[in-house]
RNA sequence: GCCAGGGUAGCUCAGUGGUAGAGCAGGGGACUCAUAAGCCCUUGGUCGGGAGUUCAACUCUCCCCCCUGGCACCA
């Protein structure tokens, strides 16, 4: 069994933001956490389908498939350049996923759960959309941005949402933890008692090609949610034809956190997806979790298009590194609320604990190794109380560091490895290496105190290594310590030799 | 409007019936292994407003104000 986490897969139509790379990042931290554990599989992927890609790329007079592709390549690429560790990739226009989810509908429609209605309504042709009562303007008409607007009537495919209701209210007030953070509870349960009325799951061909086509019905695509969120089955091997290359699905479901952002829990993963596995068969026991975070805002204000204000990540990896914006991205915010973004807090945040705090500490640490100790660290056991301390207070954050994780709080863990960090720097002072190397009487003392401080610096390196990976590896290796990422306490051989020390977080101002 | 989250030191946030906390920023000091980093000490808040319950409220109850989000296919 591995550990499966999913995130949300992105819509094609539009390039990348901060808000995309932060779900990433902290699905790609979540996972690098859990491979320490055991076995986990992190699935990735891009919504491909749809009336907006197939409109923008009318725009440019290129086919859907030619435009989609366009923007999932930078995606891709900025998912390489902020070392996102995917194991599987999602992209809806796989053949593979179209089979599956063409395999789904099959079998719901086997077993009742679709229909085909007639729909009659006001229909916006400029905006090719339905118009319902919410658009109408203060006078009870539409407003001209829709354009010409006629009563149109057609007919569609209908999945049976409502008649599952009961099971699902039910389910959710029994599985407390369905949804993380538990606050996010209430507002679904809210959302499930009005839910009335069955969910629309198709388009005419003819309005919109751009999709899966109903396997038993060839007039119709598959629309919005439906094919997008079964993703995270197919993909997971989920109906997989032999020899096709996707996971084993026993092995990964289910899926132990689906990271998405807040504003699709409700209605789509909070309803539609449970109840669609509900109704393709899956046991309570096979439901998977959510997990829902917040968002980015920038200066307070919402990040927009036409305010401006949209942060390129790609631009900040550049400029910053990965790992500076990644440990930025996990630090300042708690999962599941908002914050505000700002470079200004990013190199805060970059110079005062990971310059001058961790990476002070290693750096401090191997200069004084070579210097009293030519290199050599080597535990000599004095039982010194205060560095039994040290030992005691890595046992009490590992235990943080850990509750933290299996609560989905990054932002938590590294709390608790920031405390070490300044607890090791503590030492340094109390113990005052550069006395102790003048006084032969204390060299056992000062060998032990060496040992402690390069242990402290191997564990709480292994234990940034899920958020910053690049600089954790460049630690590790100074430590000559790379094949010790143990998350315990005293798994540097007690007598080892160190690198050489060059500074692993430059500053980026020049005080 | 309904629901939810939030309003605590200059900034970012934690806290929860019993004399207000952390980190960063600001001020002072001792040291020197180190990326002029680190360590120690320290200034600083009528805990959004009002009323109530209580021996005691930031913490419970009620009313109000402000911000954000969901309810409407943007991570």
């Amino acid at each position: 069994m591995k550990y499966f986490v999913t995130t949300a897969i992105d819509y094609t139509n539009a390039a990348p933001h901060i808000g995309h790379a932060y779900e990433k990042i902290l699905a790609d931290v979540i996972i690098r956490y859990r491979r320490t554990q055991g076995p986990a599989f992190l699935l990735i992927g891009v919504d491909q389908h749809g009336q907006k890609v197939q409109q923008a790329a009318q725009k440019e007079n290129i086919a859907p498939a030619d435009f989609a592709e366009r923007v999932t390549a930078q995606f891709l690429s900025l998912w390489e350049r902020l070392n996102i560790q995917r194991d599987g990739w999602a992209a809806t226009t796989d053949p593979r996923h179209k089979r599956a989810v063409q395999k789904v509908l099959q079998a719901l429609q086997d077993k009742g759960e679709l229909y085909k209605a007639k729909y009659s309504g006001y229909y916006s042709v400029r905006q090719e959309q339905f118009l319902t009562d919410k658009e109408r303007n203060a006078e009870g008409e539409f407003g001209p941005e829709w354009g010409e607007v006629v009563l149109l009537e057609e007919e569609n495919w209908y999945f049976r949402l409502a008649k599952h209701k009961d099971w699902l209210q039910n389910f959710v007030r029994t599985h407390p933890d369905f949804v993380t953070p538990a606050f996010r509870q209430v507002e679904l349960l809210n959302a499930i008692e009005r839910l009335s009325g069955d969910l629309c799951v198709s388009r005419p061909r003819e309005r919109l090609s751009w999709g899966i086509e109903f396997p038993f019905d060839h007039e119709y695509v598959t629309y919005v949610w439906f094919d997008a969120l079964l993703n995270y089955v197919t993909f997971a091997g989920y109906e997989a034809d032999p020899g096709s290359n996707l996971p084993d699905f026993a092995d990964l479901w289910p899926c132990r956190a689906h990271v998405i952002g807040k504003d699709i829990m409700v209605p789509a993963h909070g309803i539609y997806w449970p109840i669609m596995l509900h109704a393709m068969g899956f046991p309570d026991d096979q439901m998977p979790r959510l997990t829902v975070h917040g968002w980015w805002n920038v200066e307070g204000a919402k990040m927009s298009k036409s305010l401006g204000n949209v942060v390129d990540p790609a631009q900040l990896a550049d400029q910053y590194g990965a790992d500076a914006l990644r440990y930025y991205l996990m630090r300042d915010i708690a999962t599941g609320h908002d914050a505000d973004f700002s470079i200004e807090r990013l190199l805060i945040r970059y110079h005062s604990d990971l310059a001058n705090g961790l990476g002070n500490l290693v750096n401090r640490t191997i200069n004084m190794v070579q210097r009293y100790h030519s290199g050599l660290v080597k535990k000599s056991n004095t039982n010194d109380p205060e560095l039994e301390a040290i030992k005691a207070a890595a046992g009490l954050v590992l235990n943080r560091y850990h509750e933290a994780f299996v609560q989905f709080q990054p932002h938590a863990a590294l709390e608790a490895v920031s405390d070490l960090v300044t607890q090791a720097n503590g030492l340094v002072e109390l113990k005052a290496p550069w006395k102790l190397a003048k006084e032969p009487a204390q060299s056992d003392l000062l060998q032990d105190v060496l040992y402690t401080l390069a242990e402290t610096s191997r564990l709480v390196a292994a234990l940034m290594e899920p958020v910053i990976p690049n600089s954790a590896a460049k630690i590790l290796e100074q430590l000559n310590a790379a094949d010790y990422r143990e998350l315990v306490w005293g798994k540097l051989p007690a007598e080892h030799r160190l690198g050489e020390p060059t500074p692993v977080f430059p500053r980026f101002d020049d005080r």
